[in-house]
RNA sequence: GGACGUGUAGCUCAGCUGGUUAGAGCGUUCGCUUCACACGCGAGAGGCCGCAGGUUCGAGUCCUGCCACGUCCACCA
């Protein structure tokens, strides 16, 4: 035991021991009933970590080492998301790069030495990926340092990323599986489409943005030369107008339903149609219908069987020719090459010019849809794309996955509810083909035929035992690779699968799926999902499609969400706001155990501020633990016996309420109701109850061991008790007397620690005690003497009887030299004596 | 427009199934070189429990309505 005991250094000191001696090693030996699976959230690998991470990942370990305490075999493996838009991003600005499919692999290329980001040079895929593998590397390394000096206790014999081969195989072998059984599909339909990342995206990434724009009011002309106006924020679409559609109870238009009209500046002629969706009360009440300008033309095209007639090209710009019947010669030739805005601009002075624009446009702000990642408004276009059977089309299976959400338990509660909204408001099938290239292939190749057009409908594809496949240099069976691309040969489908399709099967991932199954058998389904509850419509929904499709159960039986951490304006800290606190520094300033404690003081589910005060708090009360430990441990061990005095077995009996607590709260995934009751019980610990009996625990005899053995029993059962939130400095005061890790002891036995025959009375004993220590202490602070200042005379209320057990002990610490004396009722009074002298003991 | 959550001391938050005078920590004030700890110890001050009704012997807690804030969804001509 040191002289000083001290925080520093404790977290590499027990980091290295804990991975020496395999602490939080997984027993594969374990059976499925007595292992407790983790399907932690693997971080996205691009940057740093924040405090958000420390918070959350805080909070699965809290719980992973409650249930390893509770005898559990833990299962605690760490991914990394390293594949998706967010890498080839930041490998793009790291780099000054850019994936260029047409370029060929260069094996001896290396990154220019000073990146330009404005002018970024084009290198093949396969240069491009092995710039994120190696980019990506080096951040899982600064990841796990981090999540080490954490103290998380997970086993790093267990890890996994999801672009390694493991993810490939499993996410490959899960679509084909998903396509043999008609669960995925592809086809061509129009899709939200990002311009400047030129991917489609799926309606679980979409998210609102206001954005300023304008009402033109414009007149489309009948064949006996009237005019119809229509109000539209896009004028620029008007050569992609197929129809124009009012609802079929309005007055106004009903005379229009069936006849047509032709469009400004085109001169196209279009129907006028009858559709419920058609809202009387906007605009005109009677608006155009383009291929498409947003989603609700998307249904109107649909239902109402119309044709396309697509302007803007994957990139954003006009096409360089119109739609049929848009004639190529006229005002479109305005508009070719140009962006959405630019077009935009130039339209509205055509349609000045030709006097169908009336008035001038009406400034608004509207809703407009962005991909989350994204900068420019989502376009809408038509492609062949690959989708999931997520209910989104399909009562059945919306049912089936809503009931899924109410076969697991959710912490809190109330989360569930967004599931079920989520699940609830699902228009369309789950989009998982993304057109970009540092993700996981389809693994799918189609016939050319003789023209070189590829046939969809029979696609060629590999058996599993050649997974993982990359169909753009792996060849399908029965081909060779001079047949690629040419007629009569075959090609590869060029697409990747959206990060979510990989991160979806984390658990299949984690617990290696097919490829050890065993293992799997082990662990599947598992216990826990913890992740942020932003993330409940991507991660855990498409979690239960996947286990659900695959597996016909659950993936795990409990999802645990946690809050955000706010800035202290109270705003969501997230790299794009720029508010991010780097986690690091607070762990070396306050030490890992007091950030933890931060962490463990918020309410599961709880946006949480972020407060570097909570964390001086947790520092102190580790360096309490420290100090109170080593003053307990400097009285010799006593012999084995009983615990026999009646404050001592007073402490014992409160202390096995607090583990009863305890365990309640661990039970329902509440660790800081947890932290809280061992916390406050562990302050009287150490400011009455040490006080009250150290006199004695300094002396002789039964008395003075009976305290020594509360002392040892009481710090055995708070150094289990606080282990999984302060394990650094748990382990610490562990080692200086017992063997092995804290953190493999079992978790403290609130049967065991209650002393024989304790009643209500006896119980009670410690806080009566700490009640009048208290009033003594109240009278020399009011006197504003010092606590050594002696009482001459103390007066009790109440029966003699319940103050003699620790009266010993009060006089000892109170320093009651006079007598003491009992009323029928009333206050405690207390008389001072003389407060001694200054510098003597 | 819908769903969910939150609103308690200057700040951050507890308050579980309604039950004495509403709690903790931080901050603040006052005091103490007390033999583990100055990264310490002790004590004090500080509260129309968002607002308005209702149920009840009794409401911070239950019910209804409203207000404010947050998140998600819907709308997007």
């Amino acid at each position: 035991m040191p002289d000083k005991p001290t925080l520093d250094g404790v977290e590499e000191k027990w980091d290295a021991v804990w991975q020496e001696q395999g602490t939080y090693r997984f027993d594969r030996s374990a059976t499925r009933e007595q292992v407790y699976a983790i399907d932690t959230p693997p971080p996205t690998v691009s940057g740093s970590l924040h405090v958000g991470h420390v918070f959350s990942y805080t909070h699965t370990d809290l719980v992973a080492r409650y249930q390893r305490m509770r005898g559990k075999v833990v299962f605690y493996p760490m991914g990394w998301d390293d594949n998706g838009l967010p890498t080839e991003r930041r490998v793009q600005n790291y780099y000054g790069v850019r994936c260029d499919p047409h370029q060929h692999y260069d094996p001896a290329f290396t990154p220019p030495e000073e990146p330009d980001p404005k002018a970024q040079l084009p290198i093949s895929r396969q240069n491009f990926v092995e710039l994120c593998h190696a980019l990506t590397a080096e951040d899982e390394k600064a990841f796990e340092a981090l999540f080490r000096r954490l103290g998380l206790s997970v086993d790093w014999e267990h890890t996994y990323a999801t672009i390694d081969d493991r993810s490939r195989r499993a996410a490959q072998r899960a679509f084909l599986r998903n396509l043999a059984r008609g669960e995925a599909y592809a086809t061509d339909a129009p899709t939200l489409w990002d311009v400047d990342f030129r991917t489609a995206v799926a309606q679980a990434e979409l998210e609102d943005r206001e954005l300023p724009g304008a009402y033109h009011r414009v007149a489309f002309h009948r064949p006996d030369g009237q005019a119809v106006h229509i109000e539209t924020t896009r004028p620029e679409l008007i050569p992609a107008c197929v129809a124009l559609v009012a609802h079929p109870d309005d007055a106004r238009y009903a005379p229009l339903f069936g006849s047509t009209v032709t469009t400004p500046l085109f001169g196209v002629e279009v129907p006028v149609v009858a559709h419920e969706l058609a809202d009387p009360e906007k605009g005109s009440g009677i608006a155009m219908i383009c291929t498409f300008g947003d989603v609700t033309d998307v249904t109107w095209w649909r239902e109402l069987q119309l044709p396309v007639r697509s302007c803007i090209g994957r990139d954003g710009r006009f096409l360089p020719a119109p739609p049929e019947p848009v004639p190529a010669d006229g005002a479109y030739t305005e508009l070719a090459g140009k962006t959405v805005k630019q077009a935009q601009k130039r339209i509205v002075e055509l349609l000045v010019d030709s006097g169908d624009l009336v008035g001038q446009p009406k400034p608004i702000t509207h809703p407009v849809k962005h991909f989350e990642k994204g900068d420019r408004p989502l376009e809408i276009v038509t492609s062949r794309q690959w989708y999931i059977r997520n209910g989104g089309r399909d009562t059945d299976l919306r049912e089936a996955l809503v009931a899924r959400g109410r076969e697991m338990s959710w912490q809190p509660a109330f989360m569930r509810s967004r599931y079920e909204n989520w699940v609830g408001g699902l228009n369309g099938d789950w989009l998982i083909s993304r057109q970009r290239f540092f993700g996981v292939p389809f693994p799918v190749w189609y016939r050319l035929d003789d023209a070189g057009e590829p046939v969809y409908d029979s696609p060629l594809l590999p058996a599993e035992e050649r997974l993982p496949v990359d169909p753009t240099s792996d060849v399908p069976d029965g081909y060779t690779e001079d047949q690629r691309d040419v007629p009569g040969g075959f090609t590869a489908d060029p697409d990747v699968m959206d990060t979510w399709a990989t991160s979806s099967l984390s658990p299949q991932i984690a617990a290696q799926w097919e490829d050890d199954p065993d293992l799997f058998g082990r662990l599947f389904p598992m216990d826990l999902r913890p992740q942020a509850h932003d993330i409940i419509r991507t991660w855990l929904f498409s979690t239960v499609v996947r286990a659900h499709l695959e597996h016909g159960s659950l993936p795990w039986t409990h999802a645990m969400l946690s809050g955000w951490i706010l800035d202290p304006d109270r705003k969501k800290m997230s790299k794009s706001k720029g508010n991010v606190v780097t986690p690091m520094h607070l762990l070396e300033q306050y030490g890992s155990d007091a950030v933890r404690y931060w962490a463990a003081s918020a309410r599961p589910g709880m946006d949480t501020a972020f407060d570097e005060g909570q964390m001086k708090v947790g520092r102190r009360l580790a360096v309490k633990l420290l100090n109170a430990s080593k003053f307990a441990l400097t009285f010799p061990e006593a012999a084995d016996g009983e615990v026999t005095e009646p404050l001592d077995r007073s402490l014992l009996a409160s202390l096995a309420d607090v583990v009863d607590e305890a365990t309640r709260a661990y039970e329902g995934y509440d660790p800081a109701r947890a932290l809280e009751r061992t916390e406050a019980f562990f302050w009287t610990f150490c400011d009455d109850y040490i006080e009250l009996v150290k006199g004695r625990a300094y002396g002789d005899g039964s008395g003075a061991d009976s305290a020594r053995r509360a002392l040892r029993t009481a710090l055995d059962a708070l150094l289990r008790l606080f282990a999984p939130v302060l394990p650094f400095t748990a382990e610490e005061v562990w080692s200086w007397w017992r063997d092995g890790s804290v953190h493999r002891q079992p978790w403290p036995d609130a049967a065991a620690l209650r002393p024989a025959g304790v009643d209500e009375t006896e119980a009670d004993v410690l806080r009566r005690a700490a009640e009048v220590l208290g009033e003594v202490r109240k009278a020399k602070s009011t006197a504003k003497t010092s606590q050594r200042t002696p009482v001459v005379r103390l007066v009790l209320p109440g029966d003699p009887e319940l103050h003699a057990p620790y009266l010993d002990d009060l006089r000892n610490a109170a320093v009651v030299e006079g007598e003491v004396e009992y009323a029928a009722d009333g206050e405690v009074q207390v008389e001072l004596g003389e407060a001694p002298a200054k510098g003597t003991r």
